[in-house]
DNA sequence: CGGTTTTGACCCGCGC
DNA sequence: GCGCGGGTCAAAACCG
């Protein structure tokens, strides 16, 4: 494996990419039996790179600035596998302080893993998106509990899948989160959860989640 | 009645 | 320029 940073720079500059304003590090528990990922309501069973990729590098050192995380987070930010579809890259990282740790005084530390950034390839002209990230789930519902409360503004069939792709919006006055959900074709027990922009805001729920929520948003940044 | 969902139309970026 | 496909709009329907 080549030495981290400098691969991983020249690999984005190489494919056009704008890594500053694409890249999100999205932590998530994966204890399979019991904990949930980042307080949502149905347990995470499992998580996997979408098919067909190419995996380009592993357990190299990600080009971020620390700045850029939440400030609980104090770990490196490690990059751990970059991969390829045809017109996307995944990124799988995550913080060296995020891989354990606990959620409460008193727990047990728990592994957390870190889940896929979806980065679009970006021509030097294209304006450039918010930031996304989203991660897959094996859920039987599709709209997963995360604490907030969203609106669904449009859903449309994609090509070549059965399943119809579903656009939410944060209800919250000036709020421009967006978050889109869709199931694999090849595994439509699995659902894809998308989000896009930063929340200005703390997640709003019932008063008997407020604790996972609150959670949820020490995660968010 | 107000908030949410549904759904066809429209818009826009991209590739050819 | 044109067609295609993804994303958004907005009016109507639905629901508590």
């Amino acid at each position: 494996m080549a030495s981290g940073a400098s691969l991983n720079q020249s690999l984005f500059e190489e494919q056009e990419m704008i890594i500053s304003s694409q890249l999100g590090i999205f932590p998530f528990h994966t204890n399979m039996s019991s904990s949930f990922p980042l307080g949502f309501n149905q347990p995470l069973k499992t998580l996997s790179p979408p098919s067909p990729l190419t995996t380009l590098s592993d357990h190299s050192t990600l080009t971020k600035q620390k700045e850029d995380f939440p400030p609980h987070f104090s770990g490196l930010p490690q990059l751990l596998s970059l991969q390829r579809s045809a017109s996307n890259y995944w990124a799988w990282g995550g913080l060296s302080d995020c891989m354990s740790m606990k959620r409460s005084e008193g727990d047990d530390h728990q592994h957390l893993g870190v889940a896929a950034v979806k980065m679009k390839k970006i021509k030097a002209r294209r304006k450039v998106r918010e930031p996304r990230f989203c991660f897959k789930t094996m859920s039987d519902v599709d709209v997963l509990d995360d604490g907030y409360k969203w609106r669904k503004y449009g859903q449309k069939v994609v090509k070549n899948t059965q399943h119809p792709r579903s656009y939410y919006r944060c209800t919250q006055d000036n709020c421009r989160v967006k978050k889109r959900v869709e199931r694999l074709a090849d595994d439509p027990r699995m659902v894809i959860t998308s989000y896009e922009g930063r929340h200005i805001h703390s997640p709003s729920h019932d008063e008997e989640d407020s604790q996972a929520a609150s959670q949820l948003g020490n995660f968010f940044w």
